[in-house]
DNA sequence: TTGGCAAACGGAACGCTGTTCCGTATCGTT
DNA sequence: AACGATACGGAACAGCGTTCCGTTTGCCAA
């Protein structure tokens, strides 16, 4: 068996062991406050959750998006990998981006808050918006490619703009009169080239 | 000459002239601090500009829907108005609908917060939400109804849906590469019947 | 014109946020 | 065991919304 240490890089001198412990407590700590509270939830309740500091969550998470990416990150891998996986097993480009624009929507409306902090202008989640971004456009990309190759879709609609519409339309999810699903399901049918056009 | 009170109604005592000139000089105040700060601008802020006390704001507005009610109330007459008028006017009631989005949409993006504000779950914005449903969502619904009764869209969206996902496209509208006005283009288009159905 | 009272005002004060900072405790090593 | 570096805890600060009450102001009647 190899390093026990998971950080088996060199650059980093490897951390204490009540930090790594406070780390991963931290994080099971966040992930039971943004059940209840949403990903706003206030820091002191997080810290009284783990029983640490304030402090001491700063100095793991210097921001808010530090943490929810944190909490949140085997999730997106896993919505990101799906993509690829997606697109060799649909019967076409246009079915897989359906399914997968479906995992991401079943992702955001089961995380409370976190459609909302994804289009905050707040400076604190900045680094959100950016892995978010970096991991989750070039997957979209390749299968909005795929089906515009194949001319079922408009081609006019970037991956950034499509992944962000959608994340909209999850803003407010779980509320009573309003299915998210549906109006995505909406805004993915208006993508596909109206067949006969309108009016002549 | 009639009465130059323009509270004509025997019900409200009439108030005091500096209660009427402060409630003026708020709304403008207001309306200045959220061109500049959006509808979440501080209170402070807009008492300093109004040149008087905090209290004052909330004598006269006890929440911030009420303020940001009062401050648009203009606006959202004149789109409510136009639904009518458009269906009367337009070839379709599709391009009707899409019309009288589009106004609510140029209305949206250029209150800045305001679209967020609509589908905040706080409860100082619950009589925000109501006056918007209560004053839109007929409007919307008759222009649906019609495109519905012509056969044009499909029937499985209200407007109180509809006007949701529209509301919430318009969050972040401004930012660099995300055009709001085309998301919606594409919500509405979704809207349709697809003439042929999927892929043969 | 003036007296008085109800109405309205101003802003200090409170509670709840995020964020910073430094004295103290703990870990790992020598 | 001792020491230095690392990490911790929580008091303290700043910015926000909101409340509350002593003071001022407008209005009307005498």
């Amino acid at each position: 068996m190899a390093d026990i240490d998971s950080e088996s890089g060199r650059s980093t001198p490897r951390k204490r062991a009540d930090a790594r412990r406070n780390e991963a407590t931290l994080l099971d700590a966040a992930a039971a406050a943004f059940v209840i509270s949403g990903v706003d939830a206030p820091v002191r309740d997080i810290a009284a959750r783990a029983g640490v500091g304030v402090g001491t969550i700063y100095r793991h998470f210097p921001t808010r998006a530090d943490l929810i990416v944190a909490v949140y990150r085997h999730q997106v891998e896993a919505c990101a990998q799906a993509g690829p996986t997606l697109l060799a097993d649909s019967s076409t480009p246009h079915a897989a981006l359906a399914q997968w624009i479906n995992l991401f929507v079943d992702f955001l409306v089961t995380k409370h808050g976190l459609a909302e902090a994804l289009q905050s202008d707040n400076a604190a989640f900045e680094t959100l918006h950016a892995y978010f971004l970096d991991r989750l456009v070039p997957v979209c990309a390749q299968l909005l490619d795929a089906a515009a190759a194949a001319g079922e879709i408009r081609t006019d609609v970037t991956a950034f703009e499509l992944l962000r519409g959608v994340g909209n339309l999850c803003i407010g999810a779980g509320a009573p009169r309003y299915d998210a699903r549906r109006m995505v399901e909406l805004l993915v049918a208006g993508l596909r080239h109206h067949r006969g056009g309108g009016p002549r």
